[in-house]
DNA sequence: AACATTAATCGTAATCTTACGATTAATGTC
DNA sequence: GACATTAATCGTAAGATTACGATTAATGTT
């Protein structure tokens, strides 16, 4: 075992799990606000505002980019970071709907 | 290594990332769901819902509660899980304080 | 061309997660 | 009290995650 059954779940499920599942971690929640609060980014800018190496931080923006939150723009040697506005936008619709789906109390 | 820093980060962003790191699982996101769509409910019902095992979804029951997300009412020898609406809404805001931080382009 | 800078990737180790079956604890029913 | 039901917990295995240092690849600078 060990491995999650994805593929007995619906495609919905699994979409909105992926991108939870990137926000399920401090470093990257981190990463994100610094990405949003200090604008356009460069990895080692993120290196140095945050407790890890540069290999890690490098991982944490991979799982960020699978997820769709964050693309990474070229710029010569290094690699401009920026939130993904549309997929950002997208992605909270997404948490919203389950959030919202709650209408009164599950039980009394 | 292989252990989050978690007291290297605020205790907001582990805050965000525990209730998103709880939601990052296809199987609790559709528990959540069958808990919201089905109104009170019991581990065996869900269990009927899931392609997982009874001890399975008690351990994710329990992933959802250690992130204060559902809470359980003991009911004679079953449990009734439901929402804790209260966590609920203020995870919610949570989340969207990350995503409204966002106001224009992290970059060009 | 030689060198510096930047970030990805590789290799590795420790730990966590996911999943299951089996067992146990708690409650209710006969 | 014996038995059934419900869900937690235990034990275990496979695999994923987190983290680091070292290396590599790509680009820019001298």
């Amino acid at each position: 075992m060990g491995l999650t059954k994805r593929e007995e779940f619906t495609k919905a499920q699994n979409e909105l799990a992926l991108i939870t599942k990137a926000l399920g971690h401090p470093a990257r929640i981190a990463i994100l606000q610094f990405l949003i609060k200090s604008k356009s980014c460069y990895c080692g800018d993120i290196v140095d505002e945050l407790p890890l190496s540069q290999s890690t931080v490098s991982q944490h923006l991979l799982e960020l980019k699978k997820a769709g939150l964050v693309k990474g723009d070229i710029d010569g040697p290094s690699v401009c970071y920026c939130i993904d506005e549309k997929a950002w936008n997208k992605s909270l619709g997404l948490i919203q709907g389950l959030f919202g789906s709650l209408k009164g109390p599950t039980c009394s």
